[in-house]
DNA sequence: ATTGATTACAGACGAATGTATGTCATAATC
DNA sequence: GATTATGACATACATTCGTCTGTAATCAAT
Protein backbone atom coordinates (compact mmCIF):
# COMPACT_ATOMS: atom_id res chain seq x y z
CA UNK A 1 0.00 0.00 0.00
CA UNK A 2 1.57 3.00 -1.04
CA UNK A 3 1.52 6.70 1.48
CA UNK A 4 -1.16 8.86 1.73
CA UNK A 5 -0.69 12.69 1.64
CA UNK A 6 2.03 13.85 4.42
CA UNK A 7 -0.53 14.56 7.50
CA UNK A 8 -3.68 13.70 6.11
CA UNK A 9 -4.17 10.48 7.48
CA UNK A 10 -3.37 11.95 11.03
CA UNK A 11 -5.58 14.59 10.76
CA UNK A 12 -8.18 11.79 10.34
CA UNK A 13 -7.04 9.61 12.89
CA UNK A 14 -7.39 12.58 15.17
CA UNK A 15 -10.96 13.38 14.12
CA UNK A 16 -11.90 9.57 14.50
CA UNK A 17 -10.71 9.12 17.95
CA UNK A 18 -11.88 12.48 19.22
CA UNK A 19 -15.04 11.80 17.71
CA UNK A 20 -15.43 8.55 19.71
CA UNK A 21 -14.04 10.01 22.67
CA UNK A 22 -16.61 12.74 22.97
CA UNK A 23 -19.21 9.40 22.20
CA UNK A 24 -17.82 7.95 25.21
CA UNK A 25 -16.62 4.88 23.53
CA UNK A 26 -12.48 5.33 23.41
CA UNK A 27 -11.11 2.59 20.97
CA UNK A 28 -8.84 0.18 20.66
CA UNK A 29 -5.91 0.93 18.33
CA UNK A 30 -6.82 -1.96 16.51
CA UNK A 31 -9.90 -0.55 16.23
CA UNK A 32 -8.76 2.26 14.69
CA UNK A 33 -6.18 0.24 12.35
CA UNK A 34 -9.95 -1.33 11.32
CA UNK A 35 -11.65 1.65 10.73
CA UNK A 36 -8.73 2.88 8.17
CA UNK A 37 -8.24 -0.32 6.72
CA UNK A 38 -4.26 -0.18 8.18
CA UNK A 39 -3.16 -3.87 7.72
CA UNK A 40 -0.83 -3.73 10.45
CA UNK A 41 -1.10 -2.58 14.09
CA UNK A 42 1.65 -0.37 13.87
CA UNK A 43 0.56 1.59 11.77
CA UNK A 44 -2.40 2.91 13.52
CA UNK A 45 -0.28 3.07 16.88
CA UNK A 46 2.17 4.95 14.94
CA UNK A 47 -0.41 7.80 14.11
CA UNK A 48 -1.77 7.91 17.66
CA UNK A 49 1.59 8.22 19.47
CA UNK A 50 2.26 10.67 17.41
CA UNK A 51 -0.91 13.14 18.32
CA UNK A 52 0.21 12.31 21.61
CA UNK A 53 4.10 13.79 20.80
CA UNK A 54 2.02 16.37 19.44
CA UNK A 55 -0.20 17.02 22.85
CA UNK A 56 -3.56 16.58 20.76
CA UNK A 57 -3.76 13.53 22.68
CA UNK A 58 -3.00 12.10 26.06
CA UNK A 59 -1.98 8.11 27.14
CA UNK A 60 -2.87 5.67 29.28
CA UNK A 61 -0.27 3.61 29.12
CA UNK A 62 -0.46 -0.25 28.96
CA UNK A 63 -4.51 0.32 29.40
CA UNK A 64 -6.90 -1.04 27.10
CA UNK A 65 -8.65 2.14 25.13
CA UNK A 66 -6.28 4.39 27.11
CA UNK A 67 -6.49 7.30 24.65
CA UNK A 68 -7.89 10.80 26.01
CA UNK A 69 -8.65 14.30 25.10
CA UNK A 70 -6.28 16.55 27.26
CA UNK A 71 -8.28 18.50 29.81
CA UNK A 72 -11.43 16.59 29.49
CA UNK A 73 -11.70 14.59 32.78
CA UNK A 74 -9.67 16.83 35.03
CA UNK A 75 -12.05 19.57 36.16
CA UNK A 76 -15.54 18.60 34.67
CA UNK A 77 -17.56 15.52 36.23
CA UNK A 78 -20.45 14.58 34.56
CA UNK A 79 -23.52 13.12 36.68
CA UNK A 80 -27.52 11.99 35.94
CA UNK A 81 -29.29 14.70 38.01
CA UNK A 82 -32.82 13.53 37.93
CA UNK A 83 -35.89 15.64 36.49
CA UNK A 84 -38.38 15.81 39.56
CA UNK A 85 -42.01 15.57 38.21
CA UNK A 86 -43.55 17.23 41.01
CA UNK A 87 -42.36 17.67 44.50
CA UNK A 88 -45.66 17.43 46.64
CA UNK A 89 -45.21 18.48 50.60
CA UNK A 90 -41.50 18.07 50.98
CA UNK A 91 -41.45 13.96 49.81
CA UNK A 92 -38.00 14.85 47.90
CA UNK A 93 -37.01 11.47 48.63
CA UNK A 94 -39.62 9.89 47.22
CA UNK A 95 -39.76 12.22 44.34
CA UNK A 96 -36.06 10.96 43.54
CA UNK A 97 -36.74 7.76 43.37
CA UNK A 98 -39.52 7.91 40.30
CA UNK A 99 -38.30 10.72 38.14
CA UNK A 100 -39.26 11.61 34.88
CA UNK A 101 -36.06 10.99 33.56
CA UNK A 102 -31.98 12.27 33.45
CA UNK A 103 -29.87 15.06 32.08
CA UNK A 104 -25.84 15.42 32.06
CA UNK A 105 -24.72 17.75 34.41
CA UNK A 106 -21.44 18.56 35.03
CA UNK A 107 -21.55 18.47 38.85
CA UNK A 108 -18.78 21.05 39.53
CA UNK A 109 -17.88 19.43 42.85
CA UNK A 110 -21.33 19.44 44.00
CA UNK A 111 -22.24 15.35 45.62
CA UNK A 112 -24.26 13.37 42.79
CA UNK A 113 -27.05 12.99 45.36
CA UNK A 114 -27.69 16.71 45.96
CA UNK A 115 -28.58 17.38 42.68
CA UNK A 116 -31.55 17.21 40.81
CA UNK A 117 -34.40 19.03 38.08
CA UNK A 118 -37.45 20.38 37.76
CA UNK A 119 -39.68 21.81 34.94
CA UNK A 120 -40.34 25.43 35.38
CA UNK A 121 -44.12 26.34 35.53
CA UNK A 122 -45.36 29.84 35.31
CA UNK A 123 -43.76 32.85 34.02
CA UNK A 124 -43.09 34.23 37.10
CA UNK A 125 -39.48 34.62 36.45
CA UNK A 126 -39.15 35.76 32.47
CA UNK A 127 -37.51 38.70 33.92
CA UNK A 128 -34.37 36.90 34.51
CA UNK A 129 -34.40 34.75 31.57
CA UNK A 130 -36.34 31.91 32.88
CA UNK A 131 -39.09 30.87 30.75
CA UNK A 132 -42.26 28.30 31.50
CA UNK A 133 -40.91 24.97 30.62
CA UNK A 134 -37.46 25.67 31.19
CA UNK A 135 -35.42 23.21 33.05
CA UNK A 136 -33.78 24.44 36.67
CA UNK A 137 -30.83 22.29 38.15
CA UNK A 138 -31.15 22.82 41.84
CA UNK A 139 -28.52 21.90 44.37
CA UNK A 140 -29.98 21.04 47.64
CA UNK A 141 -29.42 23.12 50.54
CA UNK A 142 -31.63 24.13 53.79
CA UNK A 143 -30.54 28.05 53.30
CA UNK A 144 -29.88 30.51 50.79
CA UNK A 145 -28.10 34.20 50.41
CA UNK A 146 -29.66 37.28 49.13
CA UNK A 147 -30.19 37.32 45.51
CA UNK A 148 -29.88 33.41 44.98
CA UNK A 149 -32.24 31.62 43.03
CA UNK A 150 -33.74 29.29 44.81
CA UNK A 151 -36.47 26.81 45.01
CA UNK A 152 -38.90 27.03 47.66
CA UNK A 153 -42.33 25.14 49.18
CA UNK A 154 -44.65 27.47 48.97
CA UNK A 155 -48.48 25.59 49.84
CA UNK A 156 -47.29 21.91 48.98
CA UNK A 157 -45.89 23.15 45.58
CA UNK A 158 -42.07 23.85 44.11
CA UNK A 159 -42.21 26.82 43.42
CA UNK A 160 -38.90 28.89 41.34
CA UNK A 161 -38.03 32.71 43.37
CA UNK A 162 -35.52 35.10 44.17
CA UNK A 163 -34.44 34.72 47.78
CA UNK A 164 -34.21 37.86 50.14
CA UNK A 165 -34.14 38.71 53.51
CA UNK A 166 -36.63 41.09 55.25
CA UNK A 167 -35.63 41.58 58.39
CA UNK A 168 -37.02 38.61 60.47
CA UNK A 169 -38.80 37.36 57.13
CA UNK A 170 -37.73 35.71 53.73
CA UNK A 171 -39.37 37.45 50.75
CA UNK A 172 -39.78 34.77 47.61
CA UNK A 173 -39.98 37.52 44.90
CA UNK A 174 -40.95 36.79 41.42
CA UNK A 175 -39.29 38.17 38.68
CA UNK A 176 -42.01 39.72 36.36
CA UNK A 177 -43.75 43.02 37.71
CA UNK A 178 -47.24 41.09 37.16
CA UNK A 179 -46.48 39.05 39.99
CA UNK A 180 -46.22 40.04 43.65
CA UNK A 181 -43.63 38.54 46.19
CA UNK A 182 -44.20 36.24 48.71
CA UNK A 183 -42.86 37.00 52.42
CA UNK A 184 -42.92 34.40 54.93
CA UNK A 185 -41.65 34.09 58.62
CA UNK A 186 -38.13 32.68 57.97
CA UNK A 187 -39.03 29.50 59.91
CA UNK A 188 -41.90 28.50 57.57
CA UNK A 189 -40.19 29.02 54.29
CA UNK A 190 -38.90 25.22 53.19
CA UNK A 191 -35.97 26.09 51.21
CA UNK A 192 -35.34 22.70 48.73
CA UNK A 193 -31.98 24.07 47.24
CA UNK A 194 -30.10 27.07 44.65
CA UNK A 195 -30.77 27.09 41.03
CA UNK A 196 -27.11 26.65 39.64
CA UNK A 197 -28.10 25.56 36.09
CA UNK A 198 -30.89 26.82 34.11
CA UNK A 199 -31.87 24.89 30.47
CA UNK A 200 -33.99 25.25 27.38
CA UNK A 201 -34.51 22.35 24.70
CA UNK A 202 -35.55 23.60 21.38
CA UNK A 203 -36.59 21.97 18.37
CA UNK A 204 -39.66 20.10 17.40
CA UNK A 205 -38.84 17.59 20.07
CA UNK A 206 -38.91 20.59 22.77
CA UNK A 207 -40.36 17.96 25.23
CA UNK A 208 -37.47 16.66 25.46
CA UNK A 209 -36.40 14.52 28.44
CA UNK B 1 -15.03 -11.50 53.66
CA UNK B 2 -18.31 -11.54 54.57
CA UNK B 3 -21.64 -10.38 52.54
CA UNK B 4 -22.79 -6.80 52.68
CA UNK B 5 -26.89 -6.37 52.82
CA UNK B 6 -29.01 -7.57 49.98
CA UNK B 7 -29.09 -5.37 46.26
CA UNK B 8 -26.89 -3.03 48.18
CA UNK B 9 -23.46 -3.46 46.55
CA UNK B 10 -24.74 -4.20 43.30
CA UNK B 11 -26.36 -0.20 43.52
CA UNK B 12 -23.17 0.99 44.45
CA UNK B 13 -21.42 -1.01 41.19
CA UNK B 14 -24.24 0.42 39.18
CA UNK B 15 -23.52 3.74 40.10
CA UNK B 16 -19.93 3.50 39.88
CA UNK B 17 -19.79 1.90 36.26
CA UNK B 18 -22.51 4.71 35.64
CA UNK B 19 -20.51 7.48 36.48
CA UNK B 20 -17.77 6.19 34.99
CA UNK B 21 -19.59 5.56 31.44
CA UNK B 22 -20.72 9.28 31.58
CA UNK B 23 -17.36 10.85 32.17
CA UNK B 24 -16.25 8.63 29.01
CA UNK B 25 -13.96 6.49 31.02
CA UNK B 26 -15.44 3.01 31.43
CA UNK B 27 -13.90 0.18 33.34
CA UNK B 28 -12.70 -3.08 33.05
CA UNK B 29 -13.72 -6.03 35.23
CA UNK B 30 -10.95 -5.14 37.18
CA UNK B 31 -11.19 -1.88 37.99
CA UNK B 32 -14.46 -2.18 39.14
CA UNK B 33 -13.04 -5.14 41.71
CA UNK B 34 -10.45 -2.81 42.67
CA UNK B 35 -12.42 0.21 43.16
CA UNK B 36 -14.65 -2.31 45.57
CA UNK B 37 -12.11 -4.30 47.00
CA UNK B 38 -13.48 -7.26 46.03
CA UNK B 39 -10.80 -10.12 46.08
CA UNK B 40 -11.76 -12.11 43.26
CA UNK B 41 -12.45 -10.80 39.59
CA UNK B 42 -15.82 -12.36 39.61
CA UNK B 43 -17.53 -10.91 42.26
CA UNK B 44 -17.08 -7.86 40.08
CA UNK B 45 -18.32 -9.49 37.08
CA UNK B 46 -21.45 -11.35 38.71
CA UNK B 47 -22.03 -7.98 39.72
CA UNK B 48 -22.20 -6.56 36.26
CA UNK B 49 -23.60 -9.62 35.08
CA UNK B 50 -26.55 -9.24 36.78
CA UNK B 51 -27.20 -5.81 36.14
CA UNK B 52 -27.02 -6.81 32.50
CA UNK B 53 -29.41 -9.57 33.14
CA UNK B 54 -31.82 -6.74 35.29
CA UNK B 55 -31.22 -4.58 32.09
CA UNK B 56 -29.57 -2.22 33.74
CA UNK B 57 -26.73 -2.33 31.92
CA UNK B 58 -25.67 -3.88 28.39
CA UNK B 59 -21.99 -5.50 27.56
CA UNK B 60 -20.07 -5.51 24.23
CA UNK B 61 -19.22 -9.25 24.78
CA UNK B 62 -15.19 -9.79 25.18
CA UNK B 63 -14.56 -6.27 24.33
CA UNK B 64 -12.19 -4.13 26.91
CA UNK B 65 -14.41 -1.95 28.88
CA UNK B 66 -17.43 -3.29 27.22
CA UNK B 67 -20.22 -2.65 29.22
CA UNK B 68 -22.48 0.45 28.18
CA UNK B 69 -25.82 2.26 29.49
CA UNK B 70 -28.47 0.75 27.31
CA UNK B 71 -30.21 3.41 25.45
CA UNK B 72 -26.92 5.04 24.45
CA UNK B 73 -27.06 5.92 21.08
CA UNK B 74 -31.24 5.26 21.40
CA UNK B 75 -32.75 8.09 22.54
CA UNK B 76 -30.60 9.50 25.60
CA UNK B 77 -26.46 9.45 24.77
CA UNK B 78 -24.84 11.92 26.76
CA UNK B 79 -21.75 13.23 24.75
CA UNK B 80 -19.20 15.81 25.14
CA UNK B 81 -19.70 19.19 22.88
CA UNK B 82 -16.57 21.50 22.89
CA UNK B 83 -17.25 24.90 24.07
CA UNK B 84 -15.65 26.93 21.23
CA UNK B 85 -14.03 30.35 22.27
CA UNK B 86 -14.50 31.90 19.04
CA UNK B 87 -15.27 31.11 15.20
CA UNK B 88 -13.67 33.55 13.26
CA UNK B 89 -13.64 33.43 9.20
CA UNK B 90 -15.74 29.69 8.77
CA UNK B 91 -12.77 28.03 10.87
CA UNK B 92 -14.76 25.61 12.68
CA UNK B 93 -12.97 22.97 11.88
CA UNK B 94 -9.97 24.59 13.60
CA UNK B 95 -11.65 25.79 16.59
CA UNK B 96 -13.14 22.31 17.34
CA UNK B 97 -9.61 21.18 17.56
CA UNK B 98 -8.82 23.55 20.83
CA UNK B 99 -12.01 24.09 22.79
CA UNK B 100 -12.62 26.36 25.65
CA UNK B 101 -13.45 23.14 27.81
CA UNK B 102 -16.79 20.18 27.09
CA UNK B 103 -20.53 20.55 28.24
CA UNK B 104 -22.14 17.48 28.64
CA UNK B 105 -24.99 16.84 26.53
CA UNK B 106 -27.15 14.71 25.40
CA UNK B 107 -27.39 14.40 21.82
CA UNK B 108 -30.61 12.77 21.29
CA UNK B 109 -29.51 11.67 17.93
CA UNK B 110 -27.22 14.09 16.31
CA UNK B 111 -23.89 12.47 16.02
CA UNK B 112 -21.28 13.34 18.23
CA UNK B 113 -19.19 15.25 15.72
CA UNK B 114 -21.76 17.77 14.90
CA UNK B 115 -22.49 19.46 18.18
CA UNK B 116 -20.68 22.17 19.57
CA UNK B 117 -21.53 25.29 21.65
CA UNK B 118 -20.58 28.84 22.18
CA UNK B 119 -21.19 31.64 24.82
CA UNK B 120 -23.39 34.02 24.16
CA UNK B 121 -22.30 37.62 23.24
CA UNK B 122 -24.46 40.82 23.32
CA UNK B 123 -27.82 41.19 24.42
CA UNK B 124 -29.62 40.73 21.03
CA UNK B 125 -31.62 37.48 21.77
CA UNK B 126 -32.79 38.76 25.52
CA UNK B 127 -36.57 38.58 24.19
CA UNK B 128 -36.37 34.76 23.84
CA UNK B 129 -34.53 34.20 27.04
CA UNK B 130 -30.90 34.06 25.95
CA UNK B 131 -28.74 36.38 27.90
CA UNK B 132 -25.09 37.43 27.18
CA UNK B 133 -23.22 34.82 29.09
CA UNK B 134 -25.09 32.17 27.88
CA UNK B 135 -24.24 28.81 26.57
CA UNK B 136 -25.87 28.28 23.19
CA UNK B 137 -25.58 24.43 22.08
CA UNK B 138 -25.64 24.07 18.26
CA UNK B 139 -26.19 21.22 15.79
CA UNK B 140 -24.27 21.46 12.42
CA UNK B 141 -26.30 22.39 9.58
CA UNK B 142 -26.08 24.28 6.61
CA UNK B 143 -29.62 25.72 6.20
CA UNK B 144 -32.33 26.83 8.46
CA UNK B 145 -36.51 26.84 8.67
CA UNK B 146 -38.26 29.83 9.50
CA UNK B 147 -38.39 30.58 12.90
CA UNK B 148 -35.14 28.58 13.90
CA UNK B 149 -32.49 30.31 16.36
CA UNK B 150 -29.47 29.63 14.24
CA UNK B 151 -25.45 30.42 14.45
CA UNK B 152 -25.07 32.71 11.58
CA UNK B 153 -21.35 34.16 10.22
CA UNK B 154 -21.84 37.73 10.06
CA UNK B 155 -18.52 39.89 9.12
CA UNK B 156 -16.44 37.08 9.78
CA UNK B 157 -18.12 36.92 13.35
CA UNK B 158 -20.54 34.16 14.65
CA UNK B 159 -24.19 35.58 16.02
CA UNK B 160 -27.00 34.00 17.57
CA UNK B 161 -30.63 35.40 15.64
CA UNK B 162 -34.04 33.95 14.74
CA UNK B 163 -34.17 32.70 10.94
CA UNK B 164 -36.73 34.12 8.57
CA UNK B 165 -36.94 33.78 4.64
CA UNK B 166 -37.43 37.08 2.79
CA UNK B 167 -38.49 36.21 -0.81
CA UNK B 168 -35.31 35.31 -2.02
CA UNK B 169 -33.46 36.84 0.69
CA UNK B 170 -33.14 35.83 4.72
CA UNK B 171 -33.36 38.07 7.97
CA UNK B 172 -31.47 37.53 10.84
CA UNK B 173 -33.67 38.77 13.48
CA UNK B 174 -32.65 40.14 17.07
CA UNK B 175 -34.92 39.35 19.41
CA UNK B 176 -34.89 42.75 21.43
CA UNK B 177 -36.31 46.04 19.70
CA UNK B 178 -33.32 47.65 20.58
CA UNK B 179 -31.74 45.78 17.67
CA UNK B 180 -31.97 46.29 14.12
CA UNK B 181 -32.69 42.82 11.54
CA UNK B 182 -29.97 42.22 9.30
CA UNK B 183 -31.07 40.99 5.72
CA UNK B 184 -28.69 39.39 3.35
CA UNK B 185 -28.90 37.70 0.30
CA UNK B 186 -29.31 33.59 0.80
CA UNK B 187 -27.07 32.60 -1.29
CA UNK B 188 -24.07 34.58 1.11
CA UNK B 189 -25.27 33.79 4.53
CA UNK B 190 -22.74 31.48 6.37
CA UNK B 191 -25.30 29.21 8.73
CA UNK B 192 -22.97 27.44 10.83
CA UNK B 193 -25.62 25.57 12.44
CA UNK B 194 -29.05 25.68 14.66
CA UNK B 195 -29.23 25.97 18.42
CA UNK B 196 -31.01 23.25 20.12
CA UNK B 197 -30.32 23.90 23.28
CA UNK B 198 -30.07 27.18 25.91
CA UNK B 199 -28.02 27.08 29.55
CA UNK B 200 -26.99 29.55 31.49
CA UNK B 201 -24.64 28.69 34.73
CA UNK B 202 -25.64 30.46 38.07
CA UNK B 203 -23.95 31.22 41.03
CA UNK B 204 -20.37 32.15 42.57
CA UNK B 205 -18.36 29.95 39.42
CA UNK B 206 -20.46 31.64 36.88
CA UNK B 207 -17.61 31.63 34.57
CA UNK B 208 -17.24 27.75 34.88
CA UNK B 209 -17.42 25.20 31.54
C1' DA C 1 22.15 9.97 -6.20
C1' DT C 2 22.14 10.41 -1.24
C1' DT C 3 20.15 11.29 2.94
C1' DG C 4 16.58 11.75 6.22
C1' DA C 5 11.82 11.94 7.50
C1' DT C 6 7.39 10.01 6.91
C1' DT C 7 4.07 6.40 5.97
C1' DA C 8 2.98 1.73 5.84
C1' DC C 9 3.60 -3.30 6.57
C1' DA C 10 4.70 -7.98 8.95
C1' DG C 11 5.18 -10.73 12.76
C1' DA C 12 5.65 -11.55 17.44
C1' DC C 13 5.61 -11.10 22.72
C1' DG C 14 3.75 -10.12 27.14
C1' DA C 15 0.48 -7.85 29.84
C1' DA C 16 -4.26 -6.66 30.38
C1' DT C 17 -8.71 -8.26 30.23
C1' DG C 18 -13.08 -11.06 29.67
C1' DT C 19 -14.66 -15.50 30.82
C1' DA C 20 -15.34 -20.16 33.06
C1' DT C 21 -15.39 -23.57 36.87
C1' DG C 22 -15.75 -24.78 41.48
C1' DT C 23 -16.07 -23.78 46.52
C1' DC C 24 -17.68 -21.62 50.77
C1' DA C 25 -20.45 -18.62 53.80
C1' DT C 26 -24.43 -15.86 54.77
C1' DA C 27 -29.14 -14.22 54.15
C1' DA C 28 -33.83 -15.14 52.98
C1' DT C 29 -37.76 -18.23 52.89
C1' DC C 30 -40.57 -21.81 54.28
C1' DG D 1 -33.91 -26.87 60.64
C1' DA D 2 -33.84 -27.52 55.70
C1' DT D 3 -33.76 -25.35 51.33
C1' DT D 4 -32.72 -21.95 48.10
C1' DA D 5 -30.72 -17.79 46.52
C1' DT D 6 -27.15 -14.58 46.92
C1' DG D 7 -22.56 -12.63 47.79
C1' DA D 8 -17.85 -13.45 47.86
C1' DC D 9 -13.59 -16.03 46.93
C1' DA D 10 -9.69 -18.71 44.40
C1' DT D 11 -7.78 -20.29 40.33
C1' DA D 12 -7.29 -21.01 35.62
C1' DC D 13 -7.81 -20.20 30.60
C1' DA D 14 -8.42 -17.81 26.06
C1' DT D 15 -8.78 -13.62 23.84
C1' DT D 16 -7.88 -8.93 23.35
C1' DC D 17 -4.84 -5.45 23.31
C1' DG D 18 -0.64 -2.43 23.94
C1' DT D 19 3.94 -2.70 22.71
C1' DC D 20 8.31 -4.07 20.34
C1' DT D 21 11.58 -5.19 16.49
C1' DG D 22 12.52 -5.08 11.87
C1' DT D 23 11.66 -4.03 6.87
C1' DA D 24 10.11 -1.57 2.74
C1' DA D 25 8.28 2.24 0.02
C1' DT D 26 7.48 7.18 -0.87
C1' DC D 27 8.48 12.04 -0.56
C1' DA D 28 11.39 16.18 0.29
C1' DA D 29 15.66 18.35 0.60
C1' DT D 30 20.54 18.37 -0.46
Amino acid sequence: MGRTPTGETRRKVFEFVRDRLLAGQPPTVREVQDAFGFRAVQTARQHLERLVEDGRLVADRHKARGYRLPGAGRQSRTVLVPVLGRVPAGALEEAVEDPDGYLPVDARGAAAGDLFALRVRGESMTGVGILPGDLVIVRRQPSAENGDIVVALVENDATVKTFRTRGRRVELRPENPAFDPIVLDAETVAILGKVIEVRRILGAGAAGV
